[in-house]
DNA sequence: TCCTGATCATAT
DNA sequence: ATATGATCAGGA
């Protein structure tokens, strides 16, 4: 049988969860019935947003122990030598484009997935990577040419019940949510984006900490601290240092998540 | 407890 | 080394 069992009500997800977890629809059985692990494997990448939305209401509901034995993925004892499991399991599980490519997962849709760790009162649990921060050659960049900007351009929001007391397989997928920036939204985001790129281009990156910014964050993004890359030092010489990328500070994802689901 | 800095796997 | 996917972990 595949992924047709009732849904059963985890004790893990309280009241309060029911705007963010929905139960399993019934005509998802009808949509995975006779998928094969190979089929599902192979799966196209979806060619309308309804189709997308579609698939991904499938998903709601599901722990990722359910949707890795339909994938026929082996769940990792921890996430600490596998820490895009999750995301890369949602990724096949909604048929996108596989692969490290510097394009949106869903590239015909224009759409960036992410998954979104949240706790028992649907709040985030960590911040959310968005791209690397480009740190050399970029003076010129406006915003609405920025990888962030376009990033962030049309984002498919999966949250995931993810408390690290939940054992992986059991950790539940929530509701996923289309979002497109509004313009405060947009706003904050440019301001940030701003602030933090001519702090970069001026050679101000060893003062920039995960502080600064009200929605976007600088952070290092690498293997290790020792790793380096090219910037520009502080008196605009060309130096080696800490790769950095842009997160979304989690007080913004959680008005996402408002927005979408509501107050309550 | 939360947040910032550190880190892990994989593909190109 | 860079880009994809993120979470870990300890000091404030």
């Amino acid at each position: 049988m595949f992924i047709l069992g009732t849904y059963k009500k985890k004790s893990h997800v309280h009241n309060t969860d029911r705007c963010l977890f929905m139960q399993r629809p019934k005509f998802l059985h009808v949509m995975l019935q006779g998928c094969t692990k190979a089929r599902l494997k192979t799966m196209k990448s979806p060619q309308t947003l309804d189709e997308l939305m579609l698939r991904c209401q499938a998903l709601a509901g599901l722990t990722l122990g359910q949707l890795a034995a339909e994938l026929g993925t082996v769940v990792p004892n921890n996430l600490k030598q596998d820490k895009g499991w999750a995301g890369q399991l949602l990724e096949q599980g909604l048929g996108a484009s596989a692969g490290s490519k510097a394009e949106p997962d869903f590239p015909e849709l224009g759409v960036e997935l992410k998954t979104l760790p949240i706790d028992s009162l649907g709040k985030p649990l960590e911040s959310t990577y968005v791209c690397v921060a480009p740190l050399t050659g970029i003076s010129q960049q406006q915003w609405h040419d920025s990888w962030v900007c376009q990033k962030l351009s049309k984002v498919l929001w999966l949250p995931l019940l993810a408390e690290r007391s939940i054992p992986i397989a059991d950790r539940v997928i929530g509701s996923g949510f289309l979002w497109q920036p509004d313009a405060s939204e947009q706003q904050l985001l440019q301001q940030d984006w701003e602030e933090l790129m001519e702090l970069i281009t001026l050679g101000g990156i060893d003062q920039i900490r995960g502080a600064h910014g009200q929605v976007l964050q600088l952070r290092p993004k690498a293997a290790n601290s020792r790793a380096l890359t090219a910037a520009v030092g502080a008196d605009g010489q060309p130096i080696q240092a800490l790769p950095r990328g842009f997160y979304l500070k989690s007080s913004f994802t959680q008005q996402l998540l408002r927005k979408a689901f509501g107050q309550s």
